[in-house]
DNA sequence: TTGTAAGCGTTATCAC
DNA sequence: GTGATAACGCTTACAA
């Protein structure tokens, strides 16, 4: 179990250490015939670079630090697939970590993350306070994702979350609804454009918003419909803060024996992969997950590499995903 | 941009680099005055030790390396959280690294964890194959989850399917069914356990079993499904091989008219977090997920410590959780 | 209790 | 092309 280094190459190879670490990093000022000879004698040890070592002594890093809120949520996987796809491209590797959704456990994440002094670091929907994220931007280029920041040296990638309320609206419209109702996030991260969004589709259609306030999980989304319910205050169209929530309303809403979309409709958001289960089908507003990704390691790297001082803001445009939990009002039919 | 390192905070507080190390280190020899100037000094610098050199210097890693081969199953979120508890509270940290589901890029993030010169590493459910990971586990301790090995250096965590298989079987039998069909996972991981424990199972009650080719998918269930509807061959009771497929299986039943658990009853396996969503309610057979975390977290641990030779095959038993898709058949009612 | 100096595995500079 | 030698930021005897 000892792990060998480079001087133990250069030994069995029979030549020096520096050129050992030239042929490691495909230097082309080598003969081909010492290069094999040390490849071979790797091989054989089963030596491979020291990370750190190599980092430490060169002064540089190819590492890229990501924080993810939310290991649970699978909407943060496929970020992560179009960060590695572009880190990667470019000769970067990353390092994850999580919070777990607590502020505490994500402080220890992002303290981590930095002990290994990465060139950068993306920080998916980061819960901790602002002035820790803009410490750690003091030290390296830090972009956040799904969390918008006034500080002038983090980029950020976001979803237009207004124009996202918008076009379930104005898909609920076209469908002959003028009776919308928005199970809203409350406090969630970005919950706050999508209800404004909802709100102002309603009123340019001259149409009276109905905001129920409400979580981002089904069971809130449950309680939210029982209590319309209990109301007798039901719309023929809901419009979800995300699909958590969507799919506890279309439970609750089949419990009371009203069948989805035939007698009412109703609209998610995120496009999770849960919305596209058959057994689900649920319409949602897609938010391109993967190019937040992309984006966020390209801003990245643009950074580690320019120092550039202008902050980049993305605000990608969703797009509507129509499956079969709409459909037009029962009277119209 | 530049941080600071140990020479500068000890020039601020006006010490040696050592004295501020063993202030960093939490060394109770060194006097409180010079204690509080050191940390004062680290503070208005912002400061923070430098992980690897640290471990470069100190021949000794805090880290422990973890492999997720897929970022979006969920069931890997828990096992990691079981695993950050453990971790932690020993004064470890994780570095996390994800394989993509593909056997190549899985191969470069072992690489990548590799390089860190990580204590240990952690394997969630790895696709490469076994040679790679006997390589790794030459060069430092490792554990798998959630795939077995005969390597007799690395540590397994794995769930004994075929008492799972058989907790379904038996909860479907007590309910008064007879023709209980198993879509089953084909090749996949853990497929063969619990196929193997179903047949058992039924044979034991003389009963037949009637297994039936799928796949770990919603897609592949509803395929199944409808094969079955085809040949006019349906049973009163179906055992999935796992969540998303019994989800794919109850769609293509209630296309069929079919209602569940009415006229056919449905058992799941991992108890994802969809089957607890009310609106699917799945009865599935429970893995302790984050006691894998743990359990994977210690026997790494202790080999970290005492370079333990005989491995450690943990086989935890599952459990049944029964929620609203299964019944009593049709026909007993 | 504090400082000095050597060394961890690597890269970089500079002669040869 | 190749090989010494000095960093990199830190820990750790050992000395003071």
């Amino acid at each position: 179990m000892v792990r060998p280094t480079m001087e133990d190459v250069a030994l069995r190879a029979g030549v020096s250490r520096a050129l050992v670490s030239l042929v490691m990093r495909g230097s082309p000022k080598v003969s081909e015939q010492r290069r094999s000879a040390v490849l071979k004698a790797a091989e054989e040890l089963g030596y491979s670079p020291h990370a750190m070592a190599r980092s430490l002594a060169s002064r540089t890093s190819t590492v890229l630090g990501v924080m993810v809120s939310d290991l649970h949520n699978s909407f943060f996987a496929e970020v992560v697939d179009g960060i590695d796809e572009v880190a990667h491209q470019q000769g970067f590797e990353l390092i994850i970590n999580t919070g777990g959704r607590s502020p505490a456990r994500e402080r220890r994440a992002l303290e981590s993350l930095l002990s290994f002094r990465p060139a950068g670091l993306i920080l998916l929907s980061p819960v901790v306070p602002a002035t820790s994220i803009g410490k750690a931007a003091d030290q390296l280029p830090v972009v956040l994702v799904a969390r918008s920041s006034r500080i002038s040296t983090v980029d950020t990638v976001n979803d237009d979350g207004e124009v996202g309320a918008r076009l379930a609206v104005e898909h609920l419209v076209s469908l002959g609804h003028s009776r919308i109702a928005h199970l809203d996030g409350g406090e969630g991260s970005q919950a706050g454009p999508r209800r404004r969004g909802y709100v102002a589709a309603m009123e340019s259609h001259g149409l009276a918003p109905q905001v129920v306030t409400s979580e981002y999980t089904d069971v809130a989304g449950a309680r939210a419909i029982r209590r319309l319910l209990a109301e007798d205050d039901l719309p023929t169209a809901i419009f979800s803060c995300n699909d958590f929530n969507a799919v506890g309303a279309i439970s609750a809403l089949e419990d009371a024996g009203l069948r989805v979309p035939e007698d009412i409709s109703v609209v998610g958001y995120d496009n999770t992969s849960l919305a596209a289960l058959r057994h689900v089908s649920l319409t949602t507003v897609d938010q391109p997950r993967a190019e937040f990704g992309r984006l966020a390691a390209s801003a990245l790297l643009h950074r580690v590499r320019d120092d550039r001082a202008e902050p980049v803001r993305h605000l990608l445009t969703p797009s509507l995903v129509v499956r079969t939990t709409t459909a037009p009002p029962g009277g119209l039919r």
